[in-house]
DNA sequence: AGTTCACCTTACTCGAAGTAGGTTACCTTC
DNA sequence: GAAGGTAACCTACTTCGAGTAAGGTGAACT
């Protein structure tokens, strides 16, 4: 309109934006702060395309998480497998998971707040990121671990997975620790157990 | 109405009526999808009524979570009294936390969602109920052990809280975990850490 | 040049949060 | 036991945002 005409774009491509630009604005204000009309004018477009494109609010928010639960897999997949132990595993893993937290903020953003859908897809949507992150810890697990119970396996997964995403919490607030400084944290409780510290 | 006339009621009594039944509805239809409305006429009141008492929406909804947070709180305190030990008390108060989220669903429900409400006091009310939880821990941790790096005890504690958190969810998928089983699990991770299991 | 299909818009409905202002029952005080 | 004050309560409204119906426009391919 002022600046440059609004422009027709490719379907994959507005597509791409419409994410980005939603990505930010979830990011920023909050689902239920956010609204469609605020979305759709950022874009430069109007509301009824994004209702074409993602069906519904909730819709938009899925294909964001969607989005950013893949960029989290993929580069902590990447980051265990050079590992020679289920220690090295561990510690790759969880540095490559505090560098994403800390990199990209906006997409963590997302998947930490869970969603006030109850029973709707969203809640789902990032419970299965979860799921991703305490699968691929039990693969490592049984890899690198005597096996036997199953069920205790699994409990240790979930363990792991919430301690560190409660630990990265943390971290937003305190700026000063490093990656590398909540991954030693994290590997000290874990892997030695609070036991050492005892008096 | 049909039954019984609709009653005046005394202000203190009423209130604790709309917390209850609020806490019924958002555990049940949760939060978004909940209509003010309708927790109105549960309560055999008009919508006005619960505005009076509690300004909004989230506001009701705060008033839920702090009397749930209050709840957790007594019920873990008081079972760390007795303790002998560090170990002992982690695993009373793990033993009580458990319990908890088993007997009072609905208190739980409310206190494991996180809020949509970034930026709004909902989001801020269960951060402090998780802050109640690791100061608690922390100063448990003080008395038992080792003091020296403060930070690396903040961050233990949150690392605790994050675990058993995740724990409790996959808890509520698993109906035939106990609350001593589940406890016994995150005492074998935080005690004796993952190295024990090595092959 | 004209037809077509994908991209895009304006202008609406509908439901739920929040509010203005009036009404009724209970309790005090004489 | 009637006057009157006030706490508890209601009906009827505004507002705002999610979602939709129906129609406009431009580029590409004959």
């Amino acid at each position: 309109m002022t600046t440059a005409k609004r422009k027709r774009m490719p379907r994959a491509e507005r597509m791409r934006q419409m994410i980005e630009i939603a990505e930010e604005v979830f990011a920023e204000r909050g689902y239920s702060t956010a609204s469609m009309d605020d979305i759709a004018e950022r874009v430069g477009v109007s509301k009824p395309m994004l209702y074409e494109y993602f069906n519904s609010k909730e819709g938009l928010l899925l294909a964001c998480i969607q989005q950013s639960r893949t960029a989290l897999r993929e580069v902590t997949e990447r980051a265990t497998v050079g590992a020679t132990s289920a220690e090295d595993a561990l510690r790759r893993g969880l540095l490559a998971f505090f560098v994403f937290i800390r990199e990209r903020r906006q997409a963590w953003s997302l998947l930490r707040h869970e969603m006030v859908l109850i029973g709707t897809g969203a809640a789902e949507e990032i419970e299965q990121t979860r799921r991703q992150q305490t699968d691929l810890i039990a693969a490592l697990m049984s890899g690198y671990f005597e096996s036997g119970d199953d069920l205790r396996a699994e409990a240790s997964a979930e363990f792991v997975v919430g301690a560190c995403e409660r630990l990265a919490i943390w971290c937003e607030r305190h700026e000063d620790v490093s990656p590398e400084l909540a991954t030693e944290y994290a590997m000290d409780v874990l892997w030695s157990g609070l036991s050492a510290r005892a008096r």
